[in-house]
DNA sequence: TGTTTAGTAAGTAAATCTAACTAACTGAAT
DNA sequence: ATTCAGTTAGTTAGATTTACTTACTAAACA
């Protein structure tokens, strides 16, 4: 079945040498594959050049079933509906914040039943939901361990929405799903060694290490908040982001970049307008210097925090990921450039390419833990 | 096979109700190792109180095979006979200065002869060896890619090695082989994710991941010797120990310990003693007002060191190891004591507890690398 | 002597193999 | 155009492997 997911139109015989398993071995399974509708075959338009009999090709069916996505953020909650092979087919949101205190479980799942109606799809063709939270989370209770943003602690997420939904539900971390849609859809699908470092209200980075997903003794692997790239600064009391962040959170999260701009300016300045985090990167390329000192503090750290976790896990490449690094193409040279300063091995560095990756994650991660023919 | 070597003296019943399999096949299998020597049984003395046939007690033979162990320095050359429990049977070893530019590694290889012979073993008997190498190597094809401690680049060490001694050969980093001792014989035992970090003229760093050592995408994982703990003092020009040196090995080596003392001291005193780490923190623990600056320095800096690999990896514990570990343990409780007020999750750290930790571990790299009935 | 537990023997079931077949095509000689 | 050797795809049939179930014997206890 794995091979056939990623290897489309190939005949039994193909199968069969590629698999080095049996013409008939193959013919049976096919067969049964073929009854249960996970695979198509198709005769061929032309035989080999050299002749032989029309080969009938194989291929995944990405609709026998279908996957419902959900990526809980701090300001909206996404939900998607993917077929097998991670295409989004349909997508919605509603507003974290405004549903935090709103049964926020509920919620989501009356949305995720809106959204297959409007799409008309049954709820037998789902074959379950995956759910990327920002916090810490045993995937395997399914319980969120510790989510500040939407204010949960010990919720048992998994199956509370298994209740509602009345089908398989798989919860991770946000940083962890957004890792698997690299893996899946990414620029992590060659790769069984890398890293998704994600900037957003604070900095997370998951791990796909030996080909599997690392989620540390106690699920709390990539917290890379805490890290101290500076232990002097450390040593004193420096000024957290928000009580419960870490050094690093407080010196790369999209929110400390704006609190130190606004140290900077008067008070004049700092409410004529909204500082985000995106126009302090605007105003650093078009050369403010406030903007570009403030922008350089948070490349430098940012930097040296790519250097510890390179420099401990030696993975094949590290993808930036997360909202504030939709600003960061521009500066990935510099952070490039610092790193080889203090690394003498190389590490390719990008920015996240693929839309949707914590939803396609999502959904990757309920192929992962399910126990399906489609487990990967 | 691994369920024997486990659990001593249990009979074939138990096997087959523990394993879930039949007692048929239980007894199948059992014959063929009993034939091939790999177990061996032993009629018990004593029914089970309710009566029934007297089992047999079936264990692990540990004296199927030997296996030989080496660990390469940068001062001495440890070698050692092995039986299939980890029991060091014999050690000997030669120095590593005096023969590095003397074909070392016939030097290693007659070494092993002599003391196979002295033993009374037979090449036959022995069923491969392992070796740690302080440098980066491919553990694939079995070279060393970078070794400045033996003089070595790419030198293909098994396959010299397996020419002098006929017989398998494996060949890895001197931490990751230390690690693999904790893991078989250490505190390591019964976890499925720790580290193994080794203070020795540098620092480095073997890591256990989801139940399998992690080597990196070029063999160069755990060389944290190049993590920036303090991002002011690694833009400035700081003192590196040895030239290639990073920025962590030059703060919490060994070497780096006695250059740092003397900095402190008057050219006399430089030259009255000979200026060891392991002096410089007795005098420490002795109250000497400048050791004990040089001291807190150093435990400064692997503090954060271990926040930093802690925070990324999450591990159930850190085992320190090497050298300079051995004069750790009475600063052990103000290194916990930083990494606690800078970390939220608790981790246990501890000093290692395992002789010839390195020489387990290499032999535990055979078992793991060697495609045989024992592989780990 | 009946009960209990350990281990063996014989037959059964499932899975996958090998070998030989049929099916269907190409391309060159007739 | 027809024929046929060569080639590739896929199927059928029987052999092999492996571990299972059932039913047995062996050896203990009380």
């Amino acid at each position: 079945m794995h091979y056939i997911q990623n290897n489309e139109g190939h005949s039994r015989s193909d199968i069969a040498s590629a698999l080095k398993i049996s013409k008939p071995t193959v013919s049976n399974i096919v067969d049964e594959l073929l009854e249960e509708g996970w695979i198509r075959e198709k005769e061929s338009e032309k035989a080999s050049s050299s002749g032989g009999r029309k080969p009938f090709q194989i291929s995944f069916n990405e609709n026998a079933t279908y996957i419902v996505g959900i990526d809980i953020g701090g300001t909206s909650v996404e939900i998607a509906i993917l077929n097998l092979s991670g295409d989004v087919l349909s997508k919605t949101n509603l507003d974290t914040q405004a549903n935090v205190d709103n049964d926020l479980i509920k919620q989501i799942a009356d949305r995720v039943h809106h959204l297959l109606d409007e799409n008309e799809f049954e709820m037998e063709q789902i074959m379950g939901v995956g759910i990327g939270v920002p916090g810490i989370t045993d995937v395997e209770n399914g319980i969120v361990l510790d989510a500040p943003t939407v204010n949960w602690r010990d919720v048992p997420l998994q199956a509370e929405m298994e209740k509602l939904l009345h089908c398989p539900v798989y919860v991770d971390n946000d940083v962890n799903v957004a890792a698997l849609g690299e893996w899946w859809k990414g620029a992590g699908k060659t790769d069984d060694n890398f890293l998704m470092i994600t900037l957003g209200s604070g900095v997370g980075c998951g791990l796909i290490i030996n080909g599997d997903l690392y989620r540390g003794a106690t699920y709390a692997a990539g917290e890379i908040g805490y890290m101290v790239t500076d232990k002097n600064a450390a040593e004193k009391e420096y000024d957290q982001t928000f009580p419960g962040y870490g050094f690093l959170d407080s010196h790369v999260g999209g929110p400390s970049i704006t609190k130190r701009m606004l140290r900077h300016l008067g008070e004049a300045e700092q409410k004529s307008e909204d500082w985000s985090a995106e126009k302090i990167f605007e105003m650093a390329m078009d050369g403010d210097a406030t903007a570009k000192k403030v922008i350089e503090d948070f490349l430098s750290h940012l930097s040296y925090g790519l250097i510890n976790v390179i420099t401990i896990l030696n993975p094949q490449q590290v993808i930036l990921g997360g909202g504030v690094s939709r600003s960061l193409d521009h500066f990935l040279p510099h952070i490039i450039e610092t790193i080889q300063k203090h690394l003498p091995i190389h590490t390719n560095i990008s920015v996240t390419k693929v839309e949707d990756v914590s939803l396609i994650g999502a959904g990757y991660l309920l192929l992962k833990e399910h126990d399906s023919i489609l487990k990967v």
